[in-house]
DNA sequence: ACCTGAACACCGTTCAAGT
DNA sequence: ACCTGAACACCGTTCAAGT
């Protein structure tokens, strides 16, 4: 065993996906192209139909990662917050804002690209499943204290994921007239409350 | 003077724009090509030099009807509601939904695209300031009127503003696991009640 | 097995040249 | 003024061929 390197770089495909990340944070994601990470890579242009099928199955793993970074945000986000199940929401939706905002071209190709697949939805995009669990459980758990509303969890979370993501690509393209990260995260902070107040059981 | 047709489209630019319409409905935005709108159109590749500086010109251009449009689905959607400011409100929300599922390749060249100008300022991007003129009024009315929440009307409009795009991205890209128009729609209601009442104030 | 180099059918953009 | 055709520098993808 311990079968060294099988090529020049042990491991390819992590190879391209770490290159593809690097040029996407440096440049934006439309201008991306194989060739240029097949190049930075060190690697020929076809070589990287060994490990994917196309330039979509790259980005796709590309998302992938982007996704596992989001829940580990998140979680960082509700473990820093007090045991309030309310303060635990609030801290989840900022968290997610300021993931998508710290890394925006990441967080483009997790959603702007191609139709994609359901992500509220166990069956597809385990990494993307991953990441809207953690908003349904900080729901649910809310709805268990009795301070959320109850009735189903699912368009509950539903509801909480526009927003957040509505804001996070808001922000993103630049369509709101903010700048200053002071500001932004002010706004975060007041889009999540809001919403918070719109979900918490009424009275 | 009337001086007929300056050549054969008698108007190029209109007919470049429509042609690139045509065709994002037919395929996807990603996938639209300079060349093939101008073949469509029966014209050289460059020839639409001669009336947008580049892609990202028409691609503007073709945005601007958008926001239109949009603008028209949301008034009508008020006029059919009833004179309750939260009822417009909410009116406004569903129309807004219903106009991006409508026209989703529309809808994805009006925000996925390029980083994109501020929308909610007032100095640049006329038409998309003038669409979300149009939730931030029926905010005003909610306030002169005693049942939306008092303080800068601003800020509470970016959170209905992100909530509706949200939810419009989500459904655009198939990351909710609905299907049949009438659960669409019936979420799009659900999502701008929860919104609404978030909005409201308390009590 | 894994990678390369040439090739194919496309792009966006520019520019001299035509009417 | 408005449009064309050739040209340039790129793409994504395929495939025979090399080791």
């Amino acid at each position: 065993m311990a079968e060294k390197t099988t090529y020049h770089h042990g491991d390819l495909r992590q190879a391209l996906i770490d290159g593809a990340i690097a040029l996407i944070t440096e440049q934006d994601v439309n201008s991306l192209s194989l060739r240029e990470v097949a190049r930075r890579v060190g690697v020929s242009h076809a070589a990287p139909y060994r490990h994917f099928a196309d330039k979509e199955s790259l980005l796709a793993a590309v998302a992938e990662e982007g996704f596992i970074g989001l829940t580990a945000a998140m979680q960082r986000g509700i473990a820093q917050a007090t045991d309030h199940p309310l303060a635990q929401l609030e801290a989840t939706g900022v968290a997610y804002v300021q993931f998508a905002i710290a890394h925006p071209a990441h967080y483009r190709v997790m959603f702007g690209g191609l139709p994609g697949e359901p992500i509220a939805d166990p069956e597809r995009g385990q990494a993307g499943w991953q990441a809207f669990q953690v908003l349904l459980q900080r729901i649910e758990a809310g709805q268990a204290a009795g301070v959320v509303r109850s009735g189903e969890a699912m368009p509950l979370a539903w509801v909480a994921w526009s927003t957040v993501h509505g804001l996070a690509m808001l922000l993103i393209d630049k369509r709101l007239p903010l700048s200053h990260p002071q500001e932004i995260e002010d706004l975060a902070k007041f889009v999540t409350h809001t919403l918070v107040e719109g979900l918490a059981r009424s009275a």
